[in-house]
DNA sequence: GCTCTGCGTGAAACCAGTTACAGAAAAATC
DNA sequence: GATTTTTCTGTAACTGGTTTCACGCAGAGC
């Protein structure tokens, strides 16, 4: 057939205006039944659908949230994340019918060499889309700052600590550790180490927080010899590599652990490597747990005891405060999701030696 | 300040149509020197950002492109998949102005009982998208045929064999498992198993068939006994717990090979557990490959030899072809991009009982 | 000096909806 | 039965750009 037909061919052909047509479509006014029929038929008769360009421009708003997103990072692991995000974000917004758009930051430098919090801010005000989703540590201080500055409406995956103003949805970091590291306990095991980065990140401290404080509800007076710190810049010392290094020269020194709580599943696994590089065995001679339950936690052997967090849950959990941002209802200024501990093979009870050798000192 | 300054303001304001500004703006048609100084100084004063909704609107194209995922599965690991391939589309899709948005499939049922592949066409028709990106085996083959049907502009990522007119990009599957393979055989094995799914899928009968090529290379006389398929649905036959099962009734009874190559590394990781639940040493005992390096497979132990292709180069083939069947330019039916082969420690040298079990034979 | 060409520019139509306003008809109230 | 209220519908303005068409003006060609 010829053109797409508009809200006023079908007005035409129902002998009604345009306006009736629209107000039936989206249920603006009320409309006279038999009017109704007469439209309805109209409309599939001709096939018409609305278009959403035209809807969106005449509303002035685009109903899109753009996931932001650093483009640049190679973390194929972050990836998963950002899309399962993604997916739970789409279960909630779709509903009110919004989409979700990926807005690339990294971009912004090689195409207009504009600031990424300039940049974003310019589509913002383009109108290409309403709210936004940012991921932290993904995206720099600097945008978070600015899109807050901006006051355009978004809400924040990740605790961070500087944000005013900003909605921000997080996964329980100390409550999961701290489980994590009491399930150790429970095994008996009395010396338990930690390996994580320096708490200069809110997920870095607030893991390494929960571990404190399970050692303390166990009577367990920590050790600074247990703190086992990554090197490297924010995300680095977050890696398998990181972990792999400092585990490494952890074991070419006398160490008297008998189980590890990694700051995650990638630096558990690296834990897992240098223990095996030392002829030593998991859960056998040390026990692991992580954090995070990535996708391959239960396909690795042993499968990694880890803790367990629902990330699409968690994208929907930030869709439906982004949508009351968005719509300038009132939001709750921190959303926090409990996560589960999960038990695997790379935990085992502490042996009669060990305890025997607690008990001495 | 006030309201957002439009294009009228500038004109005005530089005394000059606002028709003018427009093609000074997007470069449609030349403008005098001295006029695109003036309307550019009251740009700068303005702080005139053009308004995209009213862009599209008046262009009657959203320069969007649309991700097509499936959003109930619950594949991590997939989601890491698409999310890079979205950053893959955006770094060429960015440059020409296009944006991403993920359009959910599954949600079509949820919301409205239409089918998906109606929904799509929909959603396509509302000019919500100028053209798709489809991954292949997530999507059914209903949609991907109804996407070809209404003509929509799309690539599909993974081959799909009843596709017509559909752009598709692939990796090299068949090569890629040829150059596993052949590692094995260049160890050393003559006796290799193949684990993987029944070959109903492009994917598992191209992988396999790399296999078959690589055995008839180097000479060697291919066994059905070598051929452990997995069960289940098409995704289901590909997974970790599949692997898993199939390994372990195969190891159940006697066997004669020395290495396994798995159709990917999930599966692969499957079997490793397998062999270590009946006491049998990776890559000691038997030596195993996989195909994809995902994200962890430098993270297991012992680390996975396996077949690394870069997704987000994927994601940027893709993209140009789209970009190119959106602008109606001549396209390439099919682009396959290499792969390369990863040697980690999964894998190590036949071992000279077995070399001489197998001259005896 | 007159016509021809081409460049730069403005006026106005157009994209496809939404919505404020007003008016007519029907229903409710007195 | 007259008045008020409510319900339904149409008219027309509005959203902010793009694009066609026509025209004025300058330089080139004769």
């Amino acid at each position: 057939m010829g053109a797409r037909p508009t809200i006023h061919d079908v007005a035409t052909r129902a002998k009604v205006s345009p306006a009736t047509v629209s107000r039936l479509l989206n249920g603006s006014a009320r409309v006279g039944p038999d009017t109704e029929a007469v439209v309805r038929q109209a409309m599939e008769e001709l096939g018409y659908v609305p278009s959403r360009l035209a809807q969106s421009f005449a509303r002035g708003s685009s109903r899109t949230i753009a996931l932001l997103v650093d483009g640049d990072g190679q973390s194929l692991q972050g990836n998963a994340f950002l899309m399962t995000i993604a997916l739970g974000l789409g279960d909630v917004l779709a509903d009110a019918d919004y989409s979700i758009r990926i807005i690339n930051g990294h971009q912004a430098m090689r195409q207009n060499r504009q600031s990424a919090a300039e940049w974003t801010r310019d589509r913002w005000r383009r109108h290409e889309f309403d709210g936004a989703v940012i991921t932290n540590p993904t995206m720099t201080d600097a945008l978070i700052e600015a899109i807050g500055a901006a006051s355009i409406p978004a809400v924040v995956i990740g605790r961070y600590p500087h944000a005013q103003g900003l909605v921000q949805v997080d996964v329980d970091n100390v409550g999961g550790m701290r489980m994590a590291t009491t399930h150790l306990t429970e095994q008996g095991h009395r010396r338990i180490a930690f390996l994580g980065p320096p708490p200069s990140l809110t997920v870095s401290s607030d893991r390494r927080q929960g571990y404190m404080e399970a050692l303390a509800r166990a009577g367990i007076k920590s050790d600074s010899d247990w703190l086992l710190e990554t090197e490297g810049t924010d995300l680095e010392a977050f890696s398998f590599e990181a972990a792999h290094r400092t585990m490494t020269s952890a074991l070419n020194q006398p160490w008297s652990w008998t189980a590890v709580v990694a700051c995650n599943d990638e630096m558990a696994l690296g834990a897992v490597r240098a223990l095996t590089e030392k002829g030593l065995r998991v859960p056998e001679d040390v026990s692991i747990v992580g954090f995070d339950d990535l996708p391959f936690a239960h396909m690795v052997t042993p499968a990694l005891s880890t803790v367990h967090q629902d990330i699409r849950q968690l994208g929907q959990h930030a869709g439906r405060a982004l949508l009351a941002a968005v719509e300038g209802k009132p939001v709750a200024e921190l959303t926090i999701q409990t996560v589960s501990f999960v038990t695997r093979a790379s935990t085992a009870k502490a042996n009669a030696f060990d305890w025997a050798l607690d008990l001495e000192t």
